[in-house]
RNA sequence: GCCCCCAUCGUCUAGCCUGGUCUAGGACACGAGCUUUUCAAGCUUGCGACACCGGUUCGAAUCCGGUUGGGGGCGCCA
């Protein structure tokens, strides 16, 4: 029976390699038919915080991981301090000698060998490696100790986890050994590394999970963007849900190489699945930052426009964030110009292109798409001008923008009055500009 | 300082195990062009890499050794 586990510790928040290191263990457990297990190591009292712990499990749903154990360390030191007294009885622990109360393992001299399913052999010389505090003065257990302890105990199959554990291998084998205990396989998996290339860290960008979230990321692409780091499906594939991922993956697929976090791929990624995403769906997502933004009251709103709001802008958005920024226009009743829209509009003097433009649109029955559209190419026919000499002043006037959705879906999802009412304050605007 | 890991375009990667099909493929980013309407979408296209040195071999991105470079660890943190 294959079992994986991951085990985060409530001193943090859900960060980038933790994900891909939960990614990779749910994987591996999924497309083998075996359990994955959550294992929260809340040892160090201190720095163990509920609030990280509600992060990171929310965080794991949030990003479709489900286990099917769910252990904590905190609960579990009685084991720790019954196997560190065997230690002791057996001699290959002692008591330190400060008088501190810790219990130290003996380290034995041998050259220790890993057989990663990822490096291949690696060996350490236990000489380089001093003996190793097993059960802290206040009794609680140390990380490496707690650890094995717990593996064991557990009957986890895989250790996976992160490159940076490689060194504490050799010391936690010491210790399966002393213990008695048969060794799981290990796979070491490479680290995500900052685009800068150190670690990744509050200074080198966003590394919670959760920040991503509130970005404006959605959970699928989070998680097909974290497998495509130092692991890929083959075919030159970019795009893959977690459930072609649970066919496709293999830990001997997986890189020696460290990965650089790259927030341009991301967004692409995401884009890919914005743009492919429900409507109806994403707009509960946008939803929340709608009302944030006081662009809709409580329940007082027309979902179905909402909806074709969402179509227009989520094929050109990288986020669910730039869906509220970019939609302001629509809400607000008078339009703010940005300076380069507001340039455009001066540029020339348009004010009967503009009356004729608000008659028509005015008398118009149906304000639909393709009724806007064909007003507005009569009218550039009957003018004999080219459409972009209208067609981006007439933007900015409607918007206040210089980009955005295409325009005449812009102003027939904004509406007749509105349209007409931005028509006259450009007008107007125009006017008191030849004034000057 | 000691120990360990790693090394293909700027970035993520395919290829490496089982040398020849690789004048090294894809994606992101970037540049150019197209799209009787913008770009922040789409399409086309361009730029761009086997770190270096030696060895093995008829032949090396692929195997071996070294150098250099990058990363990680050396806590009564996890």
């Amino acid at each position: 029976m294959i079992r994986t586990r991951f085990a985060p510790s409530p001193t943090g928040n859900l960060h980038i390699g933790g994900a891909r290191t939960c990614l990779f263990n749910w994987l591996f457990a999924r497309a083998n038919n075996g359990k994955f297990i959550l294992r929260i190591e809340d040892t160090d009292k201190a720095r163990s915080k509920q609030e990280y712990l509600d992060e990171i499990l929310n965080s794991l749903k949030w990003l479709g991981f489900d286990w099917d154990e769910l252990y904590f360390q905190s609960k579990r030191f009685a084991l720790y301090s019954d196997l560190a007294d065997k230690l002791l009885k057996q001699g290959k622990a002692y008591e330190a000698e400060d008088g501190s109360g810790a219990i130290i393992l003996k380290m034995p001299q041998k050259i220790v060998e890993i057989d990663d399913l990822i490096h291949g052999k690696i060996q350490f010389d236990t000489a380089t490696i001093k003996d190793q505090v097993l059960i802290k003065s206040d009794k609680t257990p140390t990380y490496n100790f707690a650890c094995v302890v717990d593996d064991a105990d557990l009957k986890i199959s895989h250790v996976i986890r992160g490159d940076d554990h490689i060194s504490n291998t050799p010391k936690q084998i010491v210790i399966y050994e002393a213990l008695g205990f048969a060794l799981p396989a290990f796979a070491h998996i490479p680290m995500i590394l900052s685009g800068q290339g150190g670690r990744l860290s509050k200074r080198t960008g966003a590394t919670a999970i959760s920040e991503y979230r509130n970005m404006g990321f959605l959970a699928e692409a989070t998680v097909n963007y974290l497998s495509l780091l130092g692991w890929s499906p083959g075919d030159n594939q970019e795009i893959i849900s977690k459930e072609e991922s649970v066919k496709k993956f293999s830990i001997k697929d997986v890189n020696h190489t460290a990965a650089a976090f790259n927030l341009d791929k991301f967004q692409w990624i995401n884009n890919y699945y914005l743009k492919n995403m429900d409507s109806e769906k994403l707009l509960d997502i946008v939803l929340p930052l709608f009302k944030q933004k006081g662009y809709i009251k409580d329940d007082n709103f027309d979902r179905n426009w909402l909806i074709d709001l969402i179509k227009l802008f989520k094929e050109r958005v990288n986020t669910v964030c730039e869906i509220a920024d970019w939609s302001g226009f629509f809400f607000a009743e008078d339009v703010t110009f940005s300076p380069e829209a507001e340039t455009k509009l001066r540029e020339k003097d348009l004010t009967q292109e503009f009356i004729i433009l608000r008659d028509k649109f005015a008398s118009l029955d149906k304000f639909d798409h393709s009724s806007v559209e064909n007003v507005f190419r009569q009218i550039i026919e009957k003018l004999n001008i080219k459409s972009k000499v209208l067609i981006h002043p007439l933007r900015a006037a409607v918007t206040g923008l210089l980009i955005g959705p295409g325009i005449f879906e812009v102003i027939a999802l904004l509406g007749k009055d509105k349209v007409c009412k931005r028509l006259d304050q450009a007008i107007k605007l125009l006017s008191t500009a030849k004034g000057e």
